[in-house]
DNA sequence: CGCAGTTTCGTGAACGTTCACGGTCCAATC
DNA sequence: GATTGGACCGTGAACGTTCACGAAACTGCG
């Protein structure tokens, strides 16, 4: 038998090898290391120390393919960076394991990957998959065949399962809020990849249903737009409210690049609210820490991974069939009015 | 052949279900899936389609069985919630991404799950672990046998790498700081799972690190204590600084709890800086969107996550031995001065 | 038409484990 | 002493895929 250096067998020790080393049959060993009856206590203490000793553990290729698949579910992320994709795979991450699944997770952030990307490198070692996918949910499903996908904040058919946000809603929600406080000169910050200069209508869905419902108010409002990050945020909101510094109220894409703004109006000498409202989206845990509080309109996050879990339980066990009206949920935003708006 | 309601076959499909459908063997379905050579580009294209048809994807099982463990580590995480682990984490699987492997996330901070329990849900699925256990380095490795272990923060021997921080360094950078500001008051506030009334000495590593500065440089302080959040860090805080008026510098075991500080702090109407200095420990990006910017004793998250997954690589190549000396990394902190101190 | 060379395809074996069944041994019972 | 029953243990088969090899079909050319 050839050894390294350091002792170990070169080639992984397998169940034949302790068998032999302990004198008994393959069957035997499966019984000593799971705990099965109708073996003598005694071989079984003897097989499980031989087995530790020769860093014997069973191949879990081998036993899924005899037992059939424990099932492991794929989490494709944008940017763990941002804090709202966190709270939410924290709650997918502990469902998933109450229910006894394996996560894997990949965070297609990095080396300009996109979300096909992820789901095509999750798709051999997992049974289905759960992601922020940003587009090309058709593909991705059709990546994974069978096996669900389900896609969250995503306009596009195509995916097994479907979880949506009611932006209408929300956009109601906080234009109402700025009107009722007498807001007059409102700007939205929207999040973009390439900030062109000459944007006048915002991309994202979102940003349609923030910008529909201000028109259907009869405000009058300006778009900002920024890459989505803080610092980024920060940036443009200064030199916005440098230009426009009539400007009494901000909504922001979401609340990271809100806490950009609020220490672009902090460097301003702006007070927030009384100076200008900040209304954030997500109701990420961080909106909390920020000072001022950050008001938003916000999701419960631990509810998005319950939703997003659930109805791959669902989904999985056939109780809940692929596109159908079940396997499509819209979730509503909340106003958390805290100390900004 | 039984079918469900919705059309789908009730069992999976196997390759040999393909072959037969489209009439050839099952090397020819291989060949056709997996883009080798000699096969006829018809037959391909028709194999293809009838696979998607059939809802055919291979089995990772017996893929897996028959080519070598494509590899796969487990990350065992307390709590995604803390702003520190996503940052740590995102690196971590940004880099195994690159080297092709599958990353399986275990965050066990709930259920009341220690990162015990974590390592052995994992470690049936995985070929490796990184993980902040927060203790029983030893059984945790016993439990993966030969598959490497890397432990964070842990002062157990037994995993066979380990990754360490600098903690004594770190104090001193601290505490000169607060002694350079002319700092004549100070409080530490720990973190504790039970903070009970009588405690007068810090339980953690760090806790005694900064201990033994302050006592070192003949400092006078006290000792806070409280649950590893910033709710429960504010709470604490705000107790403290109302017994304690005269405190002109807090350090906080980290950055999250030292949010909560920041807030009582405010809340109490101490200016911060000049009425009282805050120092947090980690570097957490959070830090810099507080108002005012949190001062920290940071870490480059991203370097403890490569790291981590070096020594993996080293570990799995063969190139580092488990125990070694470079199997122990000891990283340091940096002060990084921003606006609380 | 015949043959070599190439392209295309099929067949046994193997990966490491568990399942279902069958065998052996020993003690107790008749 | 033969029989029974239980405790303990071993053997073929199967899971679904790829690898190594060999067979067949087709091509071009003399």
């Amino acid at each position: 038998m050839s050894h390294t250096p350091s002792g170990y067998p070169a080639k992984r020790a397998t169940i034949l090898d302790v068998a032999a080393a302990a004198g008994v049959s393959r069957q035997t060993v499966t019984r000593a290391m799971n705990g099965m009856p109708g073996i003598k206590e005694s071989t079984r203490q003897r097989v499980q120390e031989l087995a530790q000793e020769l860093g014997y553990t069973p191949s879990r290729f081998a036993k899924g393919l005899v037992q059939g698949a424990r099932t492991s579910v794929g989490l494709a992320i944008p940017d763990l960076t941002n804090p709202y994709y966190p709270a939410f795979a924290s709650s997918v991450v502990e469902l998933a394991t109450l229910r006894g699944w394996h996560v894997v997770v990949d965070d297609y952030g990095h080396g300009g990957r996109s979300g096909l990307d992820a789901v095509e490198h999750l798709a051999p070692q997992v049974d289905a998959v759960i992601g922020y996918l940003g587009g090309h949910a058709d593909h991705a499903q059709s990546v994974l065949g069978r096996r669900p996908l389900i896609v969250l904040d995503e306009a596009q058919e195509g995916a097994a399962g479907r979880i949506n946000f009611d932006y209408d809603h929300a956009a109601l929600l906080a234009v109402d809020r700025l009107i009722h406080t007498k807001r007059q000169h409102i700007a939205y910050l929207e999040a973009a990849a390439a900030p062109s200069g000459g944007v006048h209508v915002p991309s994202t869905v979102r940003g349609k249903a923030v910008a529909g419902r201000l028109d259907e108010a009869g405000m009058s409002w300006s778009l900002i737009v920024a890459e989505e990050t803080a610092e980024a945020a920060k940036v443009a909101a200064a030199a916005f409210l440098r230009a426009h510094p009539e400007t009494d109220g901000i909504l922001v894409f979401n609340d990271l690049m809100a806490a950009g703004v609020l220490k672009a109006a902090a460097d301003a000498g702006r007070r927030v609210p009384e100076d200008c409202a900040v209304v954030g989206m997500d109701g990420i845990p961080l909106g909390e820490l920020l000072t001022p509080q950050l008001s938003t309109l916000a999701l419960d996050l631990r509810e998005v991974g319950r939703a997003a879990v659930e109805l791959l339980d669902g989904l999985l066990s056939g109780s809940i069939t692929p596109g159908s009206v079940e396997s499509r949920l819209t979730l509503q935003h909340r106003l958390a009015l805290r100390e900004t708006a």
